[in-house]
DNA sequence: ATATATATATTCTCGTGAGTATATATGCGA
DNA sequence: TCGCATATATACTCACGAGAATATATATAT
């Protein structure tokens, strides 16, 4: 008999990979879920292994501790800024454009995993010390980032403002602060919340006409 | 003999209510201090105490449970939304003037309470139903001052927004978020980070000379 | 000086939950 | 069909912490 095709071993292998995976996220997202409404500490890995119907140990066999459970959950929130500062190294030409586009798509990324996002701002002192730190990083990544283009407008003078690193600190807080207010099911649609913020933010830092920035963009 | 005067009663009992109330104080102080460190789960009595130099019993006999500290210090947070919506009810006028005396009011208070703020935040979901709701309630009535506010200066044309809502929720994360980056031995005074903050919420809803209206402010 | 109330300390109880050790089932390769 | 690895379940340990019961010290009143 000849020996199986060698091809087929790495298809078993992606399938295996993606049940993996699959219960990878739905771990999460039941941890997400009770971490959010109850909080961290008051939530335990047996009410979570509960409410997906299975035991602990399905658990333990994914997860090395509860902890981790967490620090995976709190990346993926700080994912939201680093996707952000990523996105923005791919932008150039006029820096009003650019913050337009980067608020736009940091409010749009805060909303879809606001959950993770408030879980990340909530329960960041129960992190490992490493994880905290990686965390905050990413929050001054993100400051230094809004700051720098700030800046940047501000000596070309594009944008009005007496202090780059405050307004940066006041154009993050009317980005991040959606987490705390956007309910999926509310009046607002996600995209244009996104638009608004942006048009209010390049009016916060001195341009006169935001619009003419967002013509194209959804409302 | 003569009955003692009675005129020396109440001072005797106003000692030992000022001492009470020192007591209370400084348990408060204490709980806040490591709440806002490691969480309020992650805090046992024990060591709020032996933070202290007492035993438990001590905090019991001012507190009647855990949950109790925590309610005492959510109100103190939610005190600066409920002041600032007291406060905007004895202003008049010019919408621009009130509105920047109110970003202002509301910005010192929340630095000067940052982490009792922080607390009522993050710990909100621990708080018994009628608790959390009462905190939910003062946000919501701080949003509807805002919100009213802003549509009186979109009627009388002083401001330019599209949505008077969404602005309000804008403006307050502005506000709000001040809370997870002052640091009180940093660069920054609070004095002028609340002005600063007015003046960029004044240009955020479209006034064009926002220093008009913040020139006798310290900066 | 003695009785009474009140503040503070000491010592338990009891539930809960993270993590582990051990057992069983299920699927896969030969 | 058998044997092995891995996935899942059951049953335990062990520490911790909220709150209560009980004891002691301190202050006030008579």
């Amino acid at each position: 008999m000849l020996s199986r095709n060698p091809t087929v071993q790495p298809e078993i292998n992606s399938i295996k990979a993606e049940v993996d995976e699959i219960k990878r996220r739905r771990i999460l997202e039941e941890a997400i879920g009770q971490f959010f409404d109850k909080g961290y500490e008051a939530t335990s890995l047996e009410s979570i292994a509960e409410g997906l119907g299975v035991t602990k140990q399905f658990i333990y066999s994914r997860f090395r501790s509860k902890a981790e459970l967490l620090v995976a959950i709190c990346h993926a929130g700080a994912a939201a800024a680093d996707q952000t500062v990523a996105f923005s190294a791919t932008l150039s030409g006029d820096p009003a454009q650019r913050l337009a586009q980067i608020i736009r798509y940091f409010v749009r990324l805060q909303i879809e995993h606001r959950r993770e996002v408030a879980l990340y701002f909530r329960e960041a002192k129960s992190l490992p010390a490493d994880e905290g730190l990686a965390i905050d990083s990413s929050k001054q990544r993100f400051h230094r980032m809004l700051r720098g283009l700030l800046n940047e407008g501000k000596a070309s003078g594009k944008f009005d403002i007496a202090d780059a690193s405050l307004a940066a600190s006041a154009l993050g807080g009317m980005a991040s602060w959606a987490f705390t207010w956007f309910q999926p099911e509310g009046r607002w649609v996600a995209e244009s919340v996104a638009t608004e913020l942006a048009a209010l933010a390049l009016r916060t830092v001195g341009v006169p006409d935001p619009l003419s920035y967002l013509a194209d963009e959804p409302r």
